[in-house]
DNA sequence: CGATCTACCTGATGGC
DNA sequence: TGCCATCAGGTAGATC
């Protein structure tokens, strides 16, 4: 599933293949990928238009038109953003189409429906993507600092895992990535974010911008349901320096064979974590 | 404020 | 072989 290292390979991949080319036409087939305004909206709003650039803030990408307007997507659960040759054919769930100059075609493909394209005016943003404004840090965008991470986490009776997923606290981490960096941490998911000494808290701090590092690095987590793939369809490599996400029963990679990783149900998600070296 | 639940949707998988 | 239940999880919103 897309979290922040995934938007940020396929922002890359945006700015390498499609910042700079003219959107020749647009094909949307099922509305509700495009419900926040309508189907003619957004083919309007792209149509002869040029990405001017490629932003991202937690899994929200925000490219700048040279009409003045910004198409915001959000791939959410099974979103995914395609680029093929023109006249291939599209897979199915292709819900948006956007024939570019030089021959090739941008999809945004989502079998699940969840995700979202839309264009806005930057100045309306307060209304038209009106969660934007609500994002807390971006923990690579936004320089989320120890000091930043500390004031998020002070006084909270939550469960820390419940804010590394709150977007409105920190921006970008989804189940696999609050996971990994809690046993990075060594803290267990259901601790008092507030009972954090200011020591774990850096930790943690570290860990996350290591790991989301990291997971960039390798292009991204694609699991076994292959539900996330960059831009040309090519997988991530993150998925094998898992540590604890989708490994009930396996060795703890700190701890050894003196314990196993453990799954727990939080939230109605599952939870992936080491009962012996994460307290 | 927060905990919990539901809705949204499809495909894959497991049990029988 | 089919059928049904379950799971996957990002986010908003309702409810207590």
């Amino acid at each position: 599933m897309p979290e922040l290292p995934e938007v940020e390979v396929v922002r890359r991949g945006l700015v390498t293949h499609v910042v700079g080319r003219r959107i020749t036409r647009v094909d949307v087939g099922r509305e509700r990928t495009v419900r926040r305004t309508s189907r003619q909206a957004v083919i309007d709003g792209l149509t002869g238009h040029t990405l001017t650039g490629a932003g991202r803030r937690g899994k929200y990408l925000i490219c700048p038109l040279d009409s003045g307007d910004a198409v915001m997507i959000h791939l959410r659960m099974s979103g995914q953003l395609r680029l093929a040759p023109a006249g291939s054919a599209r897979p199915a769930h292709t819900h948006v189409a956007m024939s570019l100059s030089g021959g090739e075609e941008l999809r945004f493909v989502d079998p699940r429906t969840f995700g979202e394209v839309v264009v806005f005016d930057p100045a309306r943003a307060d209304l038209e993507v009106p969660e934007l404004a609500r994002l807390g840090p971006d923990p690579l965008e936004d320089g989320l600092t120890a000091a930043g991470l500390q004031a998020v986490m002070a006084g909270r009776a939550r469960p820390v895992k419940a804010l590394l997923l709150d977007q409105h606290a920190v921006a970008g981490l989804g189940n696999i990535y609050s996971d990994e960096v809690l046993h990075a941490a060594r803290l267990r998911f259901d601790r008092p974010a507030g009972s954090l000494q200011p020591r774990q808290v850096a930790d943690l701090h570290h860990a996350i911008v290591e790991i989301l590092n990291a997971a960039i690095e390798a292009g991204g987590s694609t699991l076994a349901d292959a539900q996330y793939v960059g831009l040309s369809g090519q997988p991530g490599r993150y998925q094998h320096q898992h540590q604890v996400y989708g490994r009930e029963g396996a060795p703890c990679p700190r701890c050894g064979p003196r314990s196993s990783v453990t799954r727990a149900r939080y939230g109605g998600r599952s939870t992936f974590f080491c009962p012996r070296c994460q307290r």
